[in-house]
DNA sequence: CATAACGTACTAAGATTTTAGTAGGAGTCA
DNA sequence: TGACTCCTACTAAAATCTTAGTACGTTATG
């Protein structure tokens, strides 16, 4: 019988297939010319290649499909949450050895964030530290 | 004569890259074979497929070489903190939208950190807002 | 109804990444 | 010196990712 099929590691999404999520996330269900247009002006990509893209997406169960009149529409099947966690995840393991808080260190060493920013996580901080 | 040529947009590292990039940055310096004897146990990689992807890191400037003997000697040419704060950014663009206190808050919900992790983080907070 | 407009499915070319084989040079040792 | 070992450089196959063209069906329009 051999084990269980392993629930087929959902794997990180490529490039392309981010952005055209990150639309989808903004939008909520679109059509392949709704993505289009809402893709930054500077990106351009053919109408068939976003098509293909979203069938591509569909294949693995990453978003959803249904008819509206002859074109589809597409929704995102997975939340832009869990996207979030599993590629810093995937980050934090492959460059910060596993270790979460070395990955936020390097964030705050980085002084990329506004006073307002850092006083947010420490409120966020204190929450998990007193819950 | 057009624009200076635009010190090549350092690119961020593809996956095999960063296993071997990983093994220098812990050893500091080291031949074909150290590298391929330091990856992983599960992680099988013939020797000239390192030595290939080494001599690609080479032309790409993300390593340094020199001769040692008939061997050569590959030690990294970028620092770990540089590259960590690169594909930190980098995910923070695709994913984060570009706000980096998005993705900490991220992590802190995810709940992967321990009471000490986070008592780090919450000193290093403390230095960043009263300096 | 004819035809133009629009949409999907299929196909595939090109680029990049991953992997490793082969050839040949240089050092080693019986 | 001749066989053996170990190394690098070159080459390329296989896999994955990106992009878009072509064919064909369906809906809208004159």
């Amino acid at each position: 019988m051999g084990r269980p099929k392993k629930e087929a590691e959902p794997k990180l999404l490529t490039d392309v297939e981010l952005e055209l999520m990150t639309v989808l996330w903004q939008t909520g269900e679109a059509t392949v010319r709704d993505v289009l247009e809402q893709l930054p002006a500077n990106r351009q990509l053919a109408y068939t290649s976003v098509s293909t893209v979203l069938r591509i997406l569909e294949k693995k169960k990453l978003v959803q499909t249904r008819k509206d009149g002859k074109a589809h529409l597409y929704a995102p099947a997975v939340s832009k949450t869990d996207y979030e966690s599993r590629s810093v995840r995937d980050l934090v393991d492959k460059v910060f050895d596993g270790t979460p808080s070395a990955m936020v260190m390097r964030l705050l060493d980085d002084e990329g964030m506004s006073a307002e920013e850092l006083r947010e996580i420490q409120a966020r901080l204190k929450e998990r530290l007193e819950p």
